[in-house]
RNA sequence: UGGGAUAUCGCCAAGCGGUAAGGCACCGGGUUUUGAUCUCGGCAUUCAGAGGUUCAAAUCCUCUUAUCCCAGCCA
């Protein structure tokens, strides 16, 4: 990663500057934690910059890879080699080995104990509903657990037995002793420990009680040594217990937790769960379905990862609720396409173009550069003859001003090629176009008319003979409002052409186009071919983001 | 009078008492064998509102308003 995309300066960079100044911190750890329960999103996009960016950015800093993994029935280990790629493919390292958090149940099992013998935790065996009752209302007061002052010899045994698998699923629980009044619902007496018959991914069944993540995430934190604990604002109310649970055990690091706002984007989900339901109800194929906003549906869709790196650190890092727009997003990865994404032809809508005035038998070599601008990337060959394939929305026979493409009896320029005019049109019963019969002008190869008319439009176009049939996916937002997470009913919401498929013809070279290697298919979009159904025989290509379109007509 | 947080251009976002950065979007001009790119120019006398302190306030104080989060044995 290069020093360009150091990211600008935000709250949380102020934090660190003054800590390293006031020499409290010599170097700053980050973690990025997340719980294994599906894939990473965009969202995620914005946590993993921060945090890894941020361990680059600052010298000998560094960032943790961990998995938030207390709650086993949610989990799956899948998911954690899908988050670990997601993870390496944005561009950033981990240190060291991937942490877990189970990886410190015994020591968290330790401080637990620790805890109810300095009478700060207690066995409590309230069942769900009691609890809720006890909690009390966001204006009204809690009541102590009838439990809460049991002799701290019962809670240790009991806990030990919680352990040893001898009581039922919801029969006790372990609960930090606070207050019951606090104004703040997550300090009366929040549960710590449950009890879970239930297979874990990483410690399969050697525990049948689990951690909640208030007694985990902060002791994993000081355990690795982390320094700024950065999370999403909905956690602000949980950090007095996080330095609660740190002040009252016997661990010498205290991370500082900080919290910044999510980020929202419009027509966008950024629920895990709400992903996962579009998945369950085949409204999508999967998680790495292109149109997801999934990191690695956004991967397949061909956004660069550089793309999201930059959007990331041009949404900046704030305490503010935002909503950013998609075309910020689309911004990003246009610019990032525009400079290494090699030029190509494909017609997705073909329609026939013969050229009368051009031998049959002859088919030219021509070269066009594989980009514009960048002459290092080289160029390409097209083959020409006298039948091609243009785009139907390219032709008109009638046509005002403003339409710079073909009009029957007009010119127009063929990309890379030949300028040509439409001399005649060919139907078939129901009226449709099959043919459009044109003439061209031999000596407006790479060089205007030299009688000096001007041809204004310039269309692209696939050689008849030597083409490649390719399958075009073309996607647009998923969802037609803007917040979809607000939707009553999000069938409602749906875009029915999110998804559109087109059946047309790319030039020879894309063969053996890459899957998820970007291209521009000129005056369409960025395209590329499909990690998962492209094949040299039946090529697919989707659309990645159409190219910015300032045409009014 | 539950608690916690946030309010700067359509969307993000700098700004940290000295007289409103930047990006995206938008609107105009130019270049162009991509209606793309590139390029030039425009786009907050004003910082949720009202008072106050100060030579000076988006920045400090007071009050008001709006929005978000919290009552999982989820994270």
């Amino acid at each position: 990663m290069t020093q360009v995309e150091t990211a600008p300066s935000n709250f949380i960079r102020n934090i660190i500057d003054s800590d390293l100044e006031t020499g409290k911190h010599q170097a700053i750890q980050t973690r990025f934690p997340p719980e294994p329960n599906g894939y990473l999103h965009i969202g995620h996009a914005k946590s993993i910059c921060l945090n890894f960016g941020l361990a680059l950015d600052y010298p000998q800093s560094a960032c943790n890879l961990r998995f938030d993994d207390t709650n086993p029935l949610k989990e799956d280990a899948d998911y954690v080699a899908a988050i670990e790629e997601d993870v390496r493919w944005l561009g950033f390292k981990w240190a060291g080995d991937i942490h877990y958090s189970s990886n410190y149940f015994d020591q968290l099992y330790a401080y637990a104990v620790e805890l109810i013998e300095n009478n700060k935790a207690y066995v409590c065996e309230l069942n769900a509903e009691q609890t809720r009752e006890y909690r009390g209302t966001l204006t009204s007061a809690g009541k102590d657990s009838p439990f809460r002052d049991r002799p701290t010899a019962e809670s240790l045994d009991l806990f030990a037995r919680m352990r040893a698998g001898e009581f039922a699923e919801g029969s006790m629980m372990l609960r930090a002793k606070i207050d019951m009044t606090s104004p703040n619902m997550k300090m009366r007496d929040p549960v710590i420990y449950r009890i879970r018959f239930a297979h874990h991914h990483q410690t399969a069944d050697q525990w049948c009680i689990y951690p909640m993540y208030d007694f985990t995430h902060c002791i994993s934190d000081a355990i690795e040594g982390i320094t700024h604990s950065l999370c999403t604002l909905e956690f602000e109310d949980h950090r007095p217990l996080y330095d609660w649970v740190l002040a009252n055990i016997s661990i010498e690091c205290k991370p500082r937790q900080i919290e910044f706002s999510r980020l929202n984007l419009q027509y966008t989900l950024t629920s895990k769960r709400k992903l996962n339901a579009l998945i369950e109800e085949n409204i999508v194929t999967a998680w790495n379905d292109p149109r997801m906003p999934t990191i690695s549906g956004m991967r397949r869709r061909g956004y660069p990862a550089a793309a999201l790196r930059e959007f990331c650190k041009r949404i900046g890092v704030t305490k503010q609720e935002n909503t950013v727009e998609l075309a910020s997003l689309e911004a990003c990865v246009r610019e990032d396409l525009e400079a290494n994404g090699p030029r190509a032809m494909a017609v997705l809508d073909p329609v026939k173009v013969i050229i009368t005035n051009y031998d049959q038998n002859t088919t030219e070599q021509l070269t066009a550069p594989a980009h514009p601008k960048d002459e290092s990337m080289g160029s390409r060959t097209l083959p020409f003859s006298r039948e091609l394939f243009i785009d139907r929305a390219d032709f008109r026979e009638e046509a005002n001003k403003k339409y710079k493409r073909l009009v029957l009896g007009k010119e127009v320029r063929l990309r890379n090629a030949y300028v040509i005019k439409a001399e005649q049109v060919i139907k078939d019963e129901s009226g449709n176009i099959t043919e459009i019969h044109c003439s061209y002008d031999p000596e407006t190869l790479g060089k205007n008319p030299s009688d000096g008319r001007k041809v204004k439009g310039v269309i692209h176009w696939v050689d008849a003979a030597s083409n490649k049939p390719a399958e075009f996916r073309i996607y647009e937002r998923l969802f037609l409002v803007e917040n979809p997470a607000a939707a009553e009913d999000i069938h409602q919401a749906l875009n029915p052409e999110s998804l559109v498929v087109k059946q047309g013809f790319v030039e020879l070279g894309l063969v053996d186009a890459q899957a998820e290697k970007s291209y521009q298919f000129e005056r369409e979009g960025y395209f590329c071919a499909d990690s998962k159904d492209s094949t040299a025989e039946h090529l697919v290509f989707n659309r990645t983001v159409a190219l910015r379109d300032s045409w009014a007509g």
